[in-house]
DNA sequence: CCACTTTATTTGTATTACTATTAATTCAAT
DNA sequence: ATTGAATTAATAGTAATACAAATAAAGTGG
């Protein structure tokens, strides 16, 4: 009998999520083809020495995240690749964690071009008053730590701002995206991809636009932000 | 002892998912407020009328999907909206299902003013020969059933053409709009929100740029098709 | 009043048995 | 020989029960 939680890098995990990881490490990686018939699950079972209980959990974790797809008699497949959700934090950290980031970290960064901006303009019109007050306390401290600069708090209060902008839009569709931020963000963490320096002034003008509701203003910001840290940004070096 | 499918709406779906979706059409109405416990397991068993091995496969489908939250002792939890997977089709099969689908729409529409353009530019870029010999064939009927419309057909090809642009851009995290739209565009024709006409010319704008390669043309296609629309799409009166 | 221990509750895991679905096979009728 | 309906077998789906692990809360001793 296996122990309910194993520690792994000091996260408590439960064992269907350990073998959910497993299976998920070897899709995402191609060590097993798309449309590939994965083996049976008591063959698994074996393999990876839990209960049938675990291993049907886990495989209902990587069959909502897209990755798989069971039928009986014919056993359990791997999806094609445009069914997975790569929006998905969870999936992202596993992605993550194969390597290769290179193109991960440029695929996001396209993705953030096309997003930011739109978001910033929303979230100057629709940012609630509790989101400008949290908007601010940020800021705040962005603009203090930029004064004396220091990386991992930078690199957080950073994260946060671009996160609550997310949040504020207002838009229910935006919001997966604060998440999958947040997971790359503390993925440049511990891979230290050190970044030069703040672009505060640039940061200052997204926030100031979207405390004085201008959209417009609020977009153009962003797009200026992001063209000018694009050197700096991972994945495009 | 249960069925193991029941078939709803001609589809047959295992009980888990059907615990599932009656879970999720809770939470997502708001019928069980965030950060609220639900009820043990043991209750929602009875409460089913399911085993706990159903029932703990459910709880798991919704947890991997951002909705719920188990800990030992303390019980399920739902989870701030913030961390629901609104970019995940099933997800949004569910949501579109409680009706109040206008916010959805609109949201939904803003979402694709931000990325349909920047998809296209990319896909006029990265699209592989095969992508574009689908994308080919799949304007070229366009092309037709705009000249004698049919409303299900074109909304059919419609929907394709703009799944391909997704799928064409060579970025992993474009995939997933390519489910969203089709589950998008499958709501519109099931509540039958009637399109007037099929924007055929702004369609060839787009296809032409990205068969030429043209990123900066076909962007700017995609503009001018989304705001030409902009009157006809559900969620915009 | 604080730190430590115990307890009770809830989720996590394991095991076994049985059911439902469906691909593949068999076999009869045409 | 071809079709098509019935049978078989393999695999996922469901159920029931037992026990383990985690942890909030209550209890205990200093």
């Amino acid at each position: 009998m296996q122990n309910a939680f194993v520690e792994i890098a000091g996260v408590k995990r439960s064992l269907h999520v350990q073998v959910a990881r497993e299976i998920a490490r070897k899709i995402l990686s191609g060590e097993v083809a798309q449309n590939e018939i994965i083996p049976g699950e008591m063959t698994l079972c074996e393999q990876f020495k839990v209960s049938r209980t675990s291993l049907r959990e886990a495989i209902k974790l990587l069959t909502s995240k897209g990755l798989l797809e069971s039928k009986p008699k014919v056993g359990t497949r791997v999806t094609d690749r445009e069914n997975w959700n790569f929006l998905d934090s969870q999936l992202l950290d596993w992605l993550i964690d194969i390597g290769d980031n290179n193109a991960v970290y440029r695929d996001f960064l396209s993705l953030r071009n096309a997003l930011e901006p739109e978001a910033a303009a929303l979230a100057a019109e629709n940012a609630t008053a509790q989101q400008r007050i949290l908007l601010s306390a940020t800021f705040q401290r962005m603009d203090d730590i930029s004064k004396d600069f220091e990386l991992e708090s930078w690199t957080e209060a950073d994260m946060e701002f671009h996160r609550l902008i997310f949040l504020s839009t207002g838009n229910s569709f935006y919001l997966p995206f604060a998440n999958v931020l947040c997971t790359m963000f503390k993925s440049f963490i511990t891979h230290s991809s050190v970044r030069g320096s703040t672009c505060i002034n640039e940061h200052r003008a997204i926030y100031s636009a979207i405390m004085a509701g201008d959209s417009d203003k609020a977009r153009q910001a962003n797009i200026d932000l992001l063209s000018k840290s694009k050197r700096r940004l991972p994945g495009s070096n």
